[in-house]
DNA sequence: GAGTGGATTTCGCAT
DNA sequence: ATGCGAAGTCCACTC
């Protein structure tokens, strides 16, 4: 029993409505109810939401959220205890360090949740139930966002101080392998850099294709040549690699450069545009 | 048609999928669907998700919300266009500036939603569906949140021994320099007292800002000038900082104010019961 | 586990 | 509108 994909009911009774809330906390599967509850919460602070009809979800790895029909934040919630073992796995996740409890008086279907480590509780008590249904969701799809490493390009050309004040653009190359492009240009006080640019965490190989071209450049002129690994962040062991190359980093985001070619009116918005 | 309070469909025709989303948004009714989708968004960032089951959440205002069967945060959202004129509003509001859409090709339904002003839109098709519903909630109860920093603020203001004995204060959040002070006043010795709140363990951050406030005053006035950093507690390293910044600290927690301002009958009578 | 900084932050209040 | 600070912030990352 239980197994079904979708256990859902339109105005429930008290009863089935309980049975199907205790089934799907106990089967850890995402519980919705619809109703009028009113709701309390302790713990970082303490509020008191008075009657009226909203929307209860209580997700399959323990996180709770009380929604009203309008606003875009949740008006009362409660995060899931365990969120640091969930991290570790790669696909969806049952809850564990969340206490939760259904139970009825015969008028009303009370759903409590206790979060013991950080000393807080919420409770919503149910005086009327619209729908109540339980899912069995599966979602392993990966979520991306992002700006493109062109896009990182481009923002610092429009906008060189991404990478450091005084810092002027002089000329840029194509991407001469995936993943990496270049801009060259010169500092505050006119020494040559060389930037590479990479849209993740920047490894090993990063930093080693920079020392590459930084000294290709080093070569051929004369002078000081500053490399920069420009990044949103570096890989792990990556750093003290950098530092023994006498390379920089400057770490950049997708969304910072992003953010900065959306204020020039520079995004690409073809998909968009279609749409006004 | 569409006049009940809810409509509700499992295991929903594309067809009738549709119409109930048609209808929901029509009538600025709270949309829910359930089921397994793909998601495009495009505005301050840019995303993709992939397909996998979720839920989906347009309401009444205009909110749009894709929820994953985990997490805490929706990993799509987009807020309602309008929502300096909602707040401005006691009760339920309604959708304005945000264009919704919903469409089928005869093997999915896909809803878009587009905020002009910002010029962002998202983009959710669903390949198949599990439930659909159109609801007509009502909340027009206020939400109470208590402990807040306003409220140990308050607590201060009406009994400023919880700061020490013989502090008056003369005016609070008064603009200074740097931002504003949350209590100023005089101690039992005429003094000019500066004091900031913290509602949590006050860190680093907290001691430089009122170390500011304190310096940008004794630059104004003659004689001393206490600072005081009223908080629950102290983060690590804060301690010493203080001290050397010769600045004060007074442990107060939001528990406390709030239990002062109940005291006093400043807040709704609320029972903190037992947690366990 | 604590500290730091970012977020498609959101939200609220101020000028 | 804009800007600033708070948030029951959440969240990822580092030490």
């Amino acid at each position: 029993m239980g197994h079904e994909k979708i256990v859902l009911r339109g105005n429930p009774s008290l009863t089935e409505s309980l049975k199907i809330v205790k089934d799907g906390l106990a089967q850890r599967r995402t519980v919705m109810v619809i109703g009028s509850c009113r709701v309390r919460y302790e713990g970082r602070a303490s509020s008191t939401l008075q009657e009226g009809e909203r929307i209860l979800i209580v997700k399959d790895d323990g996180n709770l959220l009380i929604h009203r029909p309008y606003d875009l934040e949740p008006v009362n919630y409660m995060p899931s205890a365990n969120r640091d073992e969930q991290d570790k796995l790669p696909t969806p996740r049952k809850a564990g360090g969340c206490l939760f409890e259904a139970t009825s008086d015969g008028e009303s279907l009370t759903i409590r949740a206790v979060r013991k480590e950080k000393r807080e509780s919420i409770s919503a008590t149910f005086s009327r139930i619209y729908a109540v249904m339980g899912l069995d969701l599966v979602d392993r799809a990966t979520f991306s966002l992002y700006a493109s490493e062109e896009d990182m390009r481009r923002a610092i050309l429009v906008e060189p101080a991404l990478v450091e004040q005084g810092f002027r653009p002089t000329s840029f190359e194509r991407r001469v392998e995936p993943g990496f492009v270049d801009v060259y240009g010169s500092d505050s006080e006119g020494r040559l850099v060389v930037i590479e640019i990479k849209r993740n965490a920047a490894g090993k190989d990063s930093a080693l294709q920079l020392a590459r071209y930084v000294e290709s450049i080093r070569a051929q002129v004369t002078g000081t040549v500053r490399g920069i690994l420009v990044a949103p962040g570096l890989a792990r062991g990556v750093q003290p690699l950098l530092a023994s190359l006498s390379l920089e980093f400057k770490p950049l985001s997708p969304r910072k450069a992003f953010e900065v070619l959306k204020s020039r009116g520079l995004v690409e918005q073809h998909e968009l545009s279609a749409w006004f």
